[in-house]
DNA sequence: GCGTAAAACAAACGGTTGTTTGGTATAGGA
DNA sequence: TCCTATACCAAACAACCGTTTGTTTTACGC
């Protein structure tokens, strides 16, 4: 049993496409995204685009794990170099931010999108983030807290807050490093002021 | 010059229609619903809605607005018996998350709905959404912190975190008055376990 | 009860949606 | 150089979108 299939050419414009469902799905949403909207930016026809996809919910799956992928590397990454816990989540926000607030249109949508907008691929796309999250779950557990600190409790209101972020983040205004840092500072230390 | 409007007759089904609207909305966003959809449940027709709402936008822009001012209500209502800071914002973010997640359809089109979805009514939308928040910056002004903590990123952390949270609430297994008072607790005290 | 305005119906409008179909140019391995 | 699978084009498809127009029913103040 041989294989058929050939090398792809080095011509073909996927890499674009997906580069540009990316940047509008992030911004528009899934349902604010058309498929014309996104063949327009690399100059192709509309029907072009199903050589690739079978329907639109699949284009946006790859863009989802795409992204899913390049904010793991990300973060990976910036939490190989450390080893002190909270460091390691420190490095961590930061770089999840970074991806989500400046570079990665891919990383936005990932945030943006919510599966259950996507009903035929919401179970992967759950699958998807749920992985991603597994990430800060062991960063989470490495850290030495009290012990009446609720651990899951603790990694939803982080990575909530951070993802909410791009709602009111803006370019110039805002620093992605040291609001990921304001973040872990307000969970580590208290915020009260000590009793007189 | 006298009005010769009439008083709204008692068998229009507008308050049914921003209902259902608001469930919808709520639901599947702006760009997920159509006017067909929402007319369905209140056994119209897609026309007759134009009798009340000139376009899409400006009805989802009723529903918003009802949506602020019931999640406000709700709010001002629970903070008005307190006197201590620290109870009056555990009691804002107990009545914020009650509207977001248990009941109020109206307040899930507040926190689900970006205002950039909408652009003629954006402008709008953001004013209502930043005069509710206000309220959270009063309540976060009047806490006893140390001099170094910045207020408005620990609000944009605590909101942004009960926002965020419709994303993985699941009525049963979650509870929004616990889920309220750990996060304000997480942030209130130090979850590092003390240098031994 | 009558007149009037409120609140809807009935039926379409032009445009847009995601998608399909059949044909065509061309890069790249043989 | 020829051949084939790749990667697209060209043109349409039916369904659906938000919206408009003209008409009809009906609650309510007088």
């Amino acid at each position: 049993m041989e294989s058929t299939a050939r090398a792809p050419r080095a011509d073909n414009r996927l890499p674009q496409l997906l580069d540009c469902a990316a940047r509008l799905f992030g911004e528009r949403g899934f349902h604010g995204t058309t498929i014309r909207d996104i063949v327009r930016g690399v100059d192709m026809l509309p029907g072009s685009l199903y050589y690739h996809f079978a329907a639109k919910e699949q284009l946006l799956a790859a863009v989802y794990a795409e992204g899913v992928a390049r904010i793991t590397e990300r973060v990976q990454a910036a939490i190989a170099r450390r080893s002190d816990p909270w460091q390691r989540l420190t490095a961590a926000c930061i770089a999840h931010l970074e991806a989500l607030l400046d570079e990665g249109d891919y990383a936005q949508v990932v945030i943006r999108v919510r599966p259950g907008d996507v009903p035929e691929a919401a179970a992967q796309l759950t699958g998807l983030r749920d992985r991603y999250e597994s990430l800060f779950v062991e960063l989470i557990d490495a850290l030495p807290l009290r012990p009446n600190v609720d651990r899951r409790t603790l990694r939803l209101m982080l990575l909530g807050a951070l993802n909410w972020s791009q709602t009111w983040y803006r370019r110039g205004r805002d620093d992605p490093r040291v609001i990921a840092r304001h973040f872990v500072a307000l969970l580590r230390r208290p915020t009260e002021s000590p009793a007189e």
